[in-house]
DNA sequence: ACCGCCGGGTGCC
DNA sequence: ACCGCCGGGTGCC
């Protein structure tokens, strides 16, 4: 519940501007239709056409100003009628008939987006130019210009805005990710809380409340708006109005978990009521651990099926909390509008709403976000610790909650900011960057203001345990060792280490599992390379390999995106991709479809996907017929002197096998402590109540909690542990870091001190190595390597790791 | 619109 | 004159 909330403060009310609020809903919807196809679409070519009618509309457009074309098919004069509006959505024309027709016969079989923007600016009072830009998929390419040059108009190829500056994939990723951070600015003040707020700010909180006070009052507008004369100039749209644009009152706070969004939320709230006026007790959460308790807040928890759904009541109250979920399905049941049964919640004229878990609602086209985005409001406040989980189309979403215009309208959004990033256009970016920097504070526990850290953490050390191999296992070891070696100088002798990708990791992987434990390796898989005969047999060895790459957590990268793989495939040549990215370069590329990795023939017929049958025979074999493994004893050394020395430290222990982790609750359970167990494959439910559980300082609850590396996302508290066991290094020192960032957080008492595991003359210390060395890379902060040199730079960690 | 188009007025040079 | 030419009226879809 209490992640999923809004704060709404009533009974101010505000007029909206109903003109341009139809106008570009009119827009909105059609941008939508053409939504479904994201960010995809190809230049087909652009062509000069003439606007008509000028005199009859209010609408004016500028040098250079991007416009809209809308498609009126109830226009009583011309069922081809198409309508060019600016970029808020006044009338200014109408396209020529003869143009008229050829457009509406492209929009309405949805062949292309037609993009129109205005070269000239106003020359005459009657009929001006515009440049019309058509996008679209590649397979409709064809039929657009058979259109097009059918009713005898020429087809300008190429690009209309020339983008001279673009990124490469790797920068663009880097930058996006980026995009959130240094967002600091050293400039704002500090506000100290009003009285009903008990428990006192930390400096970097003031801050925080102080830029939110700023962003409800201060009048300034974002920088992209110039003012020529008389007129508002937007500098990215090249539009301008009469009157002064609206300011977004409100903005995201997206600091890191843990930095006290809520507390500095919640004195803002507050700060609406300091004029003496009685508050009441407060039922929630969070929010009596803050508030003075003579202070009086009329607070209403607006769900469950009584939930009080009367409007003058809801107005009447100064705080109203409810969930995602309630909001959207009251409004879904009323249909948003309908007079008689209206969503309560949409009928109150709020004086602030807040999402918190913000990023809950990135996907505009859920029902949640359609009902966040239709609450009537004067102040808007998202917060979130995770502005951006992959897409830039999450962003939207932000924008749009905000009105932030001109880019709460699709296509502003679309044309301005999403199609030139995501093309690789710089000075998309800059604008993109721009734009975040004005409505969003982000702080990060390393942020520091005004030169001292934002917060003060406890100390934190690392120290190496090396581990000895046993003689036995390090014949083991040794015999596995010298095989895969054989094969992978083959591949590098052959140039053909990525076209067996797969088939590397596979023996890096069963060389970092016997470093853990010799019964991780499950299943062995012979070393292969040799062509697979049947194709029953090749699905295997494909399903064989798939399991190894994903079954690790070696957290691969998918090659289109970039991002960690989701929805796994793996294809003949036996790389890995999600499914949506392969199953589109197919798409696009059809039958000259290659593999992006190793430029093999690839198919959609031949995408093998994991099985999710035959995992559990194995886990019964594994307790049968135990053994224990020198990192083993490593770690139940470390724990059981710890316990003695101090009974009362938490422990993680944690690996990138879960397997591993299954193995180690034996001898656990023999030495008598009392453990949890957090990894991916557990439902949220079950995961909040393993977290609670060792959270708790009961008497009795656990020592020690045993997590895979990547479970639970970011933002999980485990701060009760102060000590970190790293039983097996990971290729992503990130990852790493972001499982240690689970205890080392605010709320840590103790200093932390984590232990990394490594078997001493294996696999494992050349990780480190290469850990270390990419640590340098990210800290050097460059972005300059392209895909491919990405790819040159995998085969040497290869072949270091493999010391060939 | 300092255009094009329409349709009425007009008619040797 | 069932044409050409002139000049006024007129003008999105």
């Amino acid at each position: 519940m209490q992640s999923r909330r809004w704060f709404g403060g009533a009974g101010f009310s505000f007029a909206d501007d109903p003109v341009t609020e139809t106008l570009s809903q009119a827009i909105r919807g059609t941008g939508e239709e053409l939504d479904r196809e994201p960010d995809t679409g190809v230049l087909f070519g652009s062509l000069r056409g003439s606007v008509v009618g000028l005199r009859y509309y209010t609408g004016v457009v500028n040098k250079g100003e991007m416009v809209s074309l809308v498609r009126q098919p109830q226009n009583p004069y011309d069922r081809n009628a198409v309508m060019v509006a600016n970029v808020y959505g006044s009338q200014v024309g109408h396209i020529k008939r003869e143009l008229a027709v050829l457009l509406a016969n492209i929009m309405d079989n949805n062949l292309a987006r037609v993009e129109g923007v205005v070269p000239f600016g106003v020359t005459n009072q009657f009929t001006m130019s515009v440049v019309l830009s058509f996008w679209g998929r590649e397979e409709n390419r064809d039929a657009v210009v058979r259109q097009i040059t059918s009713r005898s108009f020429k087809l300008q190829s190429g690009p209309t805005g020339t983008h001279t500056h673009t990124h490469t994939l790797t920068q663009l990723k880097n930058a996006f990710d980026n995009l959130f951070e240094n967002l600091m600015d050293d400039k704002i003040g500090e506000r100290e809380a009003v009285e009903a707020v008990c428990t006192p700010l930390l400096p970097h909180q003031k801050q925080a409340l102080s830029w939110m006070c700023a962003c409800e009052n201060n009048a300034a507008l974002p920088h992209f708006w110039e003012v020529k004369g008389e007129l508002f100039y937007n500098t990215l749209t090249h539009s301008s109005v009469r009157e002064r644009p609206r300011r977004v009152r409100g903005g995201i706070l997206a600091d890191d978990m843990g930095l006290g969004k809520t507390l500095t939320t919640i004195a803002l709230i507050l700060s609406n009521f300091h004029h003496g006026k009685p508050l009441c007790e407060p039922v929630s959460d969070q929010l009596d651990q803050h508030v003075r308790a003579d202070v009086k807040l009329n607070v209403y928890l607006y769900y469950g099926s009584e939930r009080n759904r009367d409007t003058h009541f809801l107005s009447s109250q100064h705080m109203v909390l409810t969930t995602y979920n309630v909001l959207s399905a009251d409004y879904s049941v009323s249909g948003g509008w309908v007079c008689g049964s209206a969503s309560p919640l949409h009928t109150v004229r709020w004086l602030r709403v807040v999402l918190d878990e913000g990023h809950i609602i990135r996907n505009p086209n859920t029902q949640q976000s359609k009902a966040v985005l239709k609450l009537n409001t004067q102040r808007r406040w998202i917060l979130t610790g995770t502005p951006i989980q992959n897409n830039l189309r999450d962003l939207w979403m932000l924008v749009a909650f905000l009105r932030l215009k001109p880019f709460d309208v699709r296509e502003w959004w679309n044309r301005v900011i999403q199609r030139p990033v995501t093309q690789g256009d710089k000075t998309g970016l800059q604008n993109l960057q721009a734009l975040v920097k004005c409505v969003t504070l982000r702080r990060t526990k390393t942020s520091r203001v005004c030169g001292r850290p934002l917060v003060s953490l406890p100390e934190r050390s690392v120290r190496i345990e090396e581990v000895e191999l046993t003689q036995k296992e390090r014949e083991e070891y040794e015999l596995a060792r010298t095989e895969g070696r054989t094969t992978i100088s083959r591949y590098v002798a052959e140039g053909t280490v990525l076209r067996n990708y797969a088939d590397v990791l596979a023996i890096l992987v069963r060389l970092r599992q016997f470093c853990c434990h010799p019964g991780l390796l499950g299943k062995t898989t012979t070393h292969t390379g040799v062509v697979a005969v049947t194709p029953a047999e090749l699905r295997e060895r494909l399903i064989m390999k798939l399991r190894l790459v994903l079954g690790t957590g070696s957290d691969e990268e998918c090659a289109v995106c970039l991002d960690s793989v989701r929805l796994p495939v793996i294809t003949h040549c036996a790389h890995v991709y999600c499914r949506p990215c392969i199953a589109e370069v197919i798409r696009s590329e059809q039958e000259q479809a290659r593999c992006p990795l190793c430029r093999g023939q690839i198919k959609a017929s031949e995408l093998v996907e994991f099985p999710l049958e035959e995992e559990e025979e194995e886990e019964s074999n594994l307790l049968e017929n135990w053994r224990s493994s020198s990192k083993v004893e490593a770690l139940m050394s470390s724990l059981l002197r710890l316990r003695s020395e101090d009974d009362s430290i938490r422990s993680l222990v944690v690996s990138q096998f879960t397997r591993f982790l299954t193995i180690l609750e034996i001898p656990l359970r023999e030495e008598g402590f009392k453990f949890v167990r957090l990894d991916g494959t557990m439902s949220q439910k079950r995961r909040a109540q393993v977290i609670q559980e060792f959270q708790s300082d009961a008497p009795g609850s656990p020592l020690i909690m045993l997590l895979s590396l990547k479970a639970g996302g970011v933002g999980i508290n485990l701060s009760a542990a102060s000590r970190v066991f790293l039983m097996d290094p990971a290729w992503n020192p990130a990852a790493e870091d972001q499982c240690v960032d689970r205890c080392h957080r605010l709320g840590q008492k103790r200093d932390v001190v984590i232990t990394k595991f490594i078997v001493k003359g294996s696999v494992e210390e050349n990780m480190v190595k290469i850990q270390r060395q990419k640590q340098d890379l990210v800290e050097k902060a460059f972005g300059t390597k392209n895909p491919s040199e990405r790819k040159t730079s995998r085969v040497d960690e290869i072949r270091a790791l493999m010391e060939l």
